[in-house]
DNA sequence: CGCTTCAAAAAAGTCAGACTTGTATGTCAC
DNA sequence: GTGACATACAAGTCTGACTTTTTTGAAGCG
């Protein structure tokens, strides 16, 4: 997964990203360019490249005399990938899986709606070639491939509402999705119910409905949230 | 706006960044380092680190013994807030803005009914405080400090979502809201019945009808949506 | 004692040059 | 034509010296 070791400064990246992401460093820790290169054994050019991108992240922000900064949480830009990998490969993985499952029920619905008016007879095809695919694999232990398919459904869909916002969420939402399926919910078979409604959209998007296919898909989307106990008191 | 001129390398960026995201570099254009540096009169190591931010944004891609290749735009890190600034100024800025309101228009009204639950006192103080501002500065050509009022109120229930993803849209909300009063409609005083909606989505988050929030802000953001002709045919 | 002013130190920032490494590309033999 | 191999190119890395900014604190003064 991501692009390992291209470089000595992504090596330095894919040490202290994690770190930092982690909050192994609290924020207004001091870390120092020189200090780093030793600990890492790479030279200061290298070190200065790895801060850089650090720093464009937000994750820390460099000044004079003092050394490099981690920021609070706050300033991250937690929409960049990286990042976005960083913390789910770590100990804040379960808040950021919910904090994405949300995002996903506030943009899936619309997505849905736009496919329903701008879909290619491609994309409606691949979307009810999917839908099938999630049928035959919902039953019998096959969550492996109804994950595959499940994940090409959603990406069709983000893809097909043809805003460029949307289809850049696709990676978030497989992640999203393969989080649920491996490490959290769902040791049997998916919900019935969810499977027909992958189904109905499809059917949806098909038609041109966009009302009915931005409702279908907050039903789906709501799934999401009250598997993860995310609802109204 | 942004972080000018912090250091040679931050006015490369703000060189190469905005040309790259305007297509003066068509994808899969190849630069050379070297040729690079020479251009904007830096050492090569200031160039080095100015890549290497840009390859962070996906902006570019490095490889040995080619160079640096510029990236289709579906490869850019679109939701970085700096690609966004870059973009807004240059040339793509009415689609980048029909972009991001259409995106707004999905993650708000999710953001109102969550605030609706989640926002503090104080949230609603504020929110309430914003909403009055607005009213007061609806009428007699106070654009100006109609705008402040505006932003203030969606980052108010943007934080009171309780959602970090959310949260982060702040900027960007703020960012289309200004670009509607400078660049785009918006001539006359603010539609009354608008105001009207953002008084009675404070109502709603004070009194935590989740359902009724959500649904007024639609009403909000749909408006947006009609203003930039974005709609059903 | 509190204030300003100025000097020193510390760490990031910049630069120049030499060297290493990976990889397209072209050449040659088969 | 296909393969192995040599070559050259550009990114990648390292080092050491120098500059600049900013904090700190000490000296000097009211």
């Amino acid at each position: 997964m991501s692009t390992p070791g291209r470089g000595l400064h992504g090596h330095v990246l894919d040490t202290l990203g994690p770190a930092i992401t982690a909050g192994e460093y609290p924020p207004g820790s001091v870390l120092r360019t020189d200090e780093l290169a030793q600990r890492f054994d790479v030279s200061r050019s290298v070190m200065r490249e790895a801060v850089r991108v650090l720093e464009s992240m937000h994750l820390v922000a460099s000044r004079r005399r003092v050394g490099v900064i981690v920021q609070p949480a706050s300033e991250w830009n937690v929409y960049d990938p990286q990042v976005i990998r960083w913390r789910l490969a770590g100990a804040d993985r379960p808040r950021q899986l919910r904090s994405l499952t949300v995002l996903r029920s506030a943009v899936e619905p619309v997505a849905a709606g736009l496919a329903a008016r701008h879909a290619t007879p491609e994309q409606c095809a691949e979307l009810t070639e999917r839908a099938l695919g999630m049928v035959a694999n919902s039953r019998g232990h096959r969550l492996e491939q109804y994950l595959v398919h499940d994940v090409a459904f959603h990406r069709v869909i983000l893809d097909a509402s043809g805003n460029e916002m949307f289809a850049r969420l696709g990676d978030v939402v497989a992640e999203v999705l393969a989080g649920r399926t491996h490490h959290e919910v769902m040791f049997e078979d998916p919900d019935p119910a969810a499977v027909t409604l992958h189904v109905q959209v499809a059917e949806a998007v098909r038609e041109g409905d966009a009302a009915r296919a931005e409702k279908l898909t907050r039903e789906i989307t709501e799934g999401a949230l009250q598997e993860l106990d995310i609802l109204a008191p």
